[in-house]
DNA sequence: TGTTTGTGAAACCATTTGGTTGTATGTTAA
DNA sequence: TTAACATACAACCAAATGGTTTCACAAACA
C-alpha cells in the first residue's frame, strides 16, 4: 500500500493514462513480464520517443514502475494501482446500489408515499 | 446488455470520459438522481455550454443516457458501463493473476528449471 | 578505443480538449 | 401571445495531447 487516499488529479492522470490503446497494451504486457523501453517500442508502429512519453504517461499514474537496470530501464506493469482503479468505479457501483436500497426502503416502509415520477 | 463486445474506440471513450471530475461527478450524481442539464449546470463553475459539453462527452461513452422530457433533457447514470469498465480492468488483474500461476506451476512442476531473473 | 545500443530531452507540429460567448429554436407559463 | 426557460449549436481560443525529428550522453561491446 502507498498512499491510499487518491486526490482528483491522480485519479484524473489513473484514468486519462487508460483512455489510450498503446498505454492499456503496455500495462497489460508487463503486467505478464517486464520489458525494456525498446523493447516494447518494437512492437508499435511509431517512433522510440512516442513510446518512451505512453511510458512516461503511465509512469506519472503510477500504473507502471520504471526500473533502472543498467543502460536499460525496465517497466513493470504495477498490480495494485489496477486495482486502486477498479475500486474506484466499485464505489460508483455502491453510490447506485445505496440508491436502490434507498428507494426500497422507502417503499417498505410507508407504502402510502408511493408516488409516479 | 447492449453490445458486449467493446471496441478500442470505447473503451478509449469510457475511460478519457473518467478522466475528468466534473465528469465524474455528473455520473456519480445521476446514478443517485437523475436530474436536467440546467440543474446540473447550477452546482458546477462554469457555464451551461460547458456541462452541456460534458454531458455529451459522457453520453458518447454510454455513462449516461439523455432522455427528453418536454423541454428538459434528462440524464441518467447507466451503472451497466460502469460495470463493464470494471470488467475491464478485471481482465487486467485476470492477466497479471494468470502470470503468477504460471509462474507457480513452473515453479512446482519442475524445481530444477528454477532460475534467477 | 571506438562504435553500437538504450535512453533522455528539446523543439516543433497538427489535432483534440475544455472552456468561452453569442445566436437560434423549441417549450412552458403568465 | 408574449416572456422566460431549457437546450442546441457555431465560432473562437488557450492549453494539452500524441506524434515527429534531432541531438546529447551513458553503458556495453568488438
Amino acid at each position: 500500500m502507498v498512499s491510499q487516499t487518491l486526490t482528483d488529479d491522480d485519479v484524473d492522470r489513473i484514468f486519462r493514462a487508460l483512455a489510450d490503446r498503446t498505454r492499456r497494451d503496455i500495462v497489460r504486457r508487463t503486467l505478464t513480464a517486464e520489458a525494456s523501453i525498446s523493447e516494447l517500442a518494437k512492437d508499435y508502429d511509431m517512433s522510440f520517443a512516442a513510446v518512451q512519453k505512453h511510458v512516461a504517461v503511465l509512469e506519472a499514474a503510477d500504473l507502471v514502475a520504471r526500473i533502472p537496470r543498467g543502460r536499460e530501464r525496465i517497466i513493470q506493469g504495477n498490480p495494485e494501482a489496477i486495482r486502486r482503479a477498479q475500486q474506484l468505479l466499485g464505489r460508483f457501483e455502491q453510490i447506485w446500489r445505496g440508491r436502490i436500497d434507498r428507494l426500497d426502503a422507502l417503499l417498505a416502509e410507508d407504502p402510502s408515499s408511493a408516488q409516479d415520477h
